[in-house]
DNA sequence: GATGTGAAGCTTTTT
DNA sequence: GCTTCACATC
């Protein structure tokens, strides 16, 4: 027997050496998914199918490293370099570059972000004549994106008679139009938004019969990962990709679905078996992460989502701890127990900050956690939130290079135009931008030929220089390797210099990050590429990297730090101690997904991915009254509490002082199968006694109103100026003026003793008193 | 054209 | 509560 397959249990071992055919492994959380994955390449390489043969699709890089690594570490040579490992977007991306003529764009096309692509957006509605505050470019683009992702083209979406009564509905008729300017605006600047990556690939393979089988043949052996998070798109290139050999496998866990916001059908994983005429089925059913505790109380919550694969897992680790529930008087405290608790277990338990992990549903929430660990001294870092790449030094550098690499790139031309300023003013760049539609040219052409267009003397000269630099930088792009050439760019552009000037404390930070983004480039320019194919150091090669990089991909020292982050970003991962935080309703489950049964079961898979992250121990806790938006809002304790199996479970209660907690213990007042109920009371002396550097801000003059007895929100769905309204804090007022938009109304309330406040009905509990 | 101020936006998740 | 954006001022 092969040595590889030393260690795998018997469904492993099964879905490693089905060979040849379609395969679907269903591989349960912490079931050893990635073992199976890896091995299965070995397998494959080992009986004598060339790496290049081999295509491995994941959703992250950091799963694509992993799996490369691993694969490698089973060989023990570097035969892996050669197999096609990597995200859906990136290893599209890469095909787009070598058959980008094909469809009309430079090579060097750009990859426009999501803040490029809602810029453009933006740009578009203006340029349409519509009004942005309507046509908000976060809206638009979204449903641009999931047009994309169903692969739906413009013309098919302005013909579609469903969704332009959608938009009617929503009072944004112009969508489809907005849709076709878009993808117009972003050929002509040479550049794919990230849903390009998988749209025009798809219309690649589906256009070009000769492409189509060129990466037939070429990918005989076809594995995608996280496979119930694929999206229509994802499906399609699969299903063209692999009709030819039909060595499809897939892996996946129906369980743990969670980006169907982006576009994700669980449908796929759900219809594989009928894809295909013969599908062997895998299912990995033995947890090796968690202790039975968890993994109990894991099925528990899962057991109650209906239309999952019938599948049943198991351990055969040790019982471990019940998992700990609890309830704090405030989003402070309960960053403040968190904290609290992992020193505690560092003390007693001999953890590193690195057992840990903080989990939350949304980004905002790591506030109260982060200022706890911060005041502890306790090391962390967040992922997600602004990445790197995101930063505006960075973009503007980055600019720099992307209009060297493709000046059809009116997204990033406009960035750097003027910065460092050279008196390239607004009107000088709307006048640019205005000539090039009309002679349906691009800015860079308007720049190059300003003299035609009518500039005032001043202006020309500096429009000129500008050009004539972006020229010289262009001339050293054959000559110089991406790092000499970035350090070119600094210099002659000052844009180091101008930072370096800058000695407040964000100019710093400010320039220190260039200086990091700097080393990163020598740092790429200075290792060997692994990808065999190209040893390409170009500034070209550079910036396709970067661009489809995230935060959580950049593991700079992984150094000794409790790691904060969503739920979402935490999917593929597991640690040793885990708390998940905010277990409330209208946060977890959000308010946004409680309207249909299958938004509540994504919440709840979502939920089920948290609790299976962890290994050893598990907190979850919640919090009776937390700031969202401002203001202090009480939240009802998450329905997924009561869905957890008591038998398992401790609950405690944390105050503002964690000492007093041994004899604050949760009473059976609280116990309540119906949730507690906390009186405006209890919470406000709670919140009194505080200590003074736990408030959070120096308290605005509110004349505290305590709520009517049994005081419940009502519909505000229809509420009207002139009605009267009762609100938690602020008390009773009357409504005086409507505003905001459809799904997003704000009430300007006159209050009695608090004066007029601007209320947002989507987010204020308030009571119609008549 | 740069800088400062106040209001309005926002918060569901991201390759 | 925090961030972004528009507008006013110098």
């Amino acid at each position: 027997m092969q040595v590889y397959l030393e260690g795998l249990n018997e469904q492993q071992r099964e879905a490693v050496l089905h060979r040849d055919g379609p395969i679907m492994i269903v591989a349960g959380a912490g079931s050893g998914k990635t073992k199976v994955l890896t091995t299965r390449i070995a397998h494959l390489l080992a009986t004598g199918v060339d790496p290049f043969n081999i295509l491995a699709l994941t959703f992250t890089n950091k799963a694509a490293a992993e799996m490369k690594e691993r694969v490698e570490h089973i060989l023990g040579n570097n035969e892996a370099r050669n197999i096609y490992i990597g995200t859906f977007h990136s290893v599209f991306a890469r095909i787009l570059r070598a058959e980008a003529e094909k469809l009309g764009y430079p090579r060097n096309f750009t990859i426009y972000d999501t803040d490029d692509a809602k810029s453009v957006v933006k740009t578009v509605v203006n340029e349409l004549g519509l009004d942005d505050k309507h046509y908000k470019p976060n809206t638009v683009y979204n449903r641009i994106s999931s047009a994309k992702n169903a692969l739906i083209t413009p013309e098919e979406y302005i013909n579609d008679y469903g969704l332009q009564q959608e938009d009617m509905r929503s009072n944004r008729p112009m969508i489809g139009q907005i849709y076709d300017a878009y993808c117009k605006r972003c050929y002509k600047n040479g550049a794919m938004d990230f849903d390009d990556l998988l749209l025009k690939f798809y219309l690649l393979l589906k256009t070009h019969p000769e492409s189509l089988s060129k990466y037939q043949r070429k990918f005989k052996y076809i594995m995608i990962d996280e496979y119930q998070d694929t999206n229509t798109a994802q499906y399609q290139i699969i299903k063209l990709l692999g009709a030819m050999h039909e060595n499809v496998a897939v892996v996946g866990d129906d369980a743990q679905s969670i980006y169907s916001f982006r576009g994700a059908t669980i449908e796929n994983i759900l219809q594989f078996q009928k894809d295909y005429d013969e599908v062997k089925v895998v299912m990995l059913e033995q947890n090796y992460r968690s202790s039975q505790s968890i993994l109990h109380v894991a099925n528990n919550v899962i057991a109650n989502n209906k239309g999952q694969l019938p599948k049943k897992l198991w351990t055969s680790n040790a019982e471990g701890e019940k998992i700990k529930l609890v309830r704090t008087a405030t989003d402070n405290d309960e960053g403040k127990y968190v904290a609290d608790a992992i020193q505690e277990q560092k003390l007693r338990n001999h953890y590193r900050n690195n057992d840990f992990a903080i989990l939350y549903r949304t980004n905002a929430q790591s506030r109260s956690f982060e200022e706890s660990l911060r005041r502890m001294n306790i090391a962390y870092r967040i992922y997600g939130g602004i990445s790197f790449y995101q930063r505006k030094e960075i973009k503007d550098f980055l600019s720099y290079l992307r209009v060297i690499l493709n000046p059809g790139d009116e997204e990033a031309l406009k960035r750097i135009i003027n910065f460092p300023a050279r008196g390239i003013g607004k009107t000088s760049v709307e006048k640019a931008v205005l000539f090039a539609n009309q002679n349906n040219v691009s800015m860079w052409n308007v720049l190059g030929q300003a003299a035609q267009f009518g500039y005032k003397a001043s202006t020309l000269e500096v429009i000129n220089n500008f050009v004539i630099m972006i020229k010289m930088f262009q001339s050293e792009l054959q000559k110089k390797n991406a790092y000499d050439l970035s350090i070119l760019v600094g210099k002659n552009t000052g844009l180091v210099k101008e930072l370096f000037n800058d000695k407040t404390t964000e100019g710093l930070a400010r320039y220190e990050n260039i200086q990091e983004l700097l080393n990163s480039i020598k740092e790429f320019t200075e290792t060997p590429t692994e990808d065999g194919e190209l040893l390409d150091k170009s500034l070209g090669s550079y910036l396709q990297q970067i661009t489809l990089l995230t935060d959580a991909d950049d593991d700079k020292g992984e150094s000794d730090v409790v790691k904060l982050m969503t739920i979402h970003a935490a999917k593929g991962l597991e640690f040793p101690v885990v708390f998940v935080g905010g277990l409330e309703e209208t946060l977890f489950p959000n308010a946004m997904s409680i309207n249909t049964r299958e938004e509540l079961e994504e919440e709840r898979r979502l939920f089920y991915v948290a609790i299976t992250r962890a290994k050893q121990r598990l907190w979850l806790t919640y919090a009776n009254t937390r700031y969202r938006f401002g203001n202090l809002t009480q939240n009802d304790p998450s329905r997924f509490i009561e869905e957890l199996p008591e038998e398992r479970l401790d609950r405690a209660f944390a105050g503002g002082n964690m000492r007093n907690n041994q004899s604050n213990q949760w009473n059976s007042f609280d116990k309540a199968k119906t949730g507690f109920r906390t009186s405006s009371q209890e919470n406000r002396s709670a919140t009194k006694e505080k200590p003074a550097y736990m408030v959070t801000s120096p308290v605005v003059k509110i004349k505290e109103h305590t709520p009517t007895e049994g005081f419940t929100p009502s519909d505000t769905s229809n509420l009207q100026e002139g009605q009267k309204i009762e609100h938690q804090k602020f008390g009773f007022g009357e409504v005086i003026k409507m505003e905001g938009a459809a799904h997003n109304p704000v009430a300007t309330v006159k209050f009695e003793h608090n004066g007029e406040k601007k209320i947002m009905l989507n987010y204020a509990k308030l009571r119609i008193v008549e």
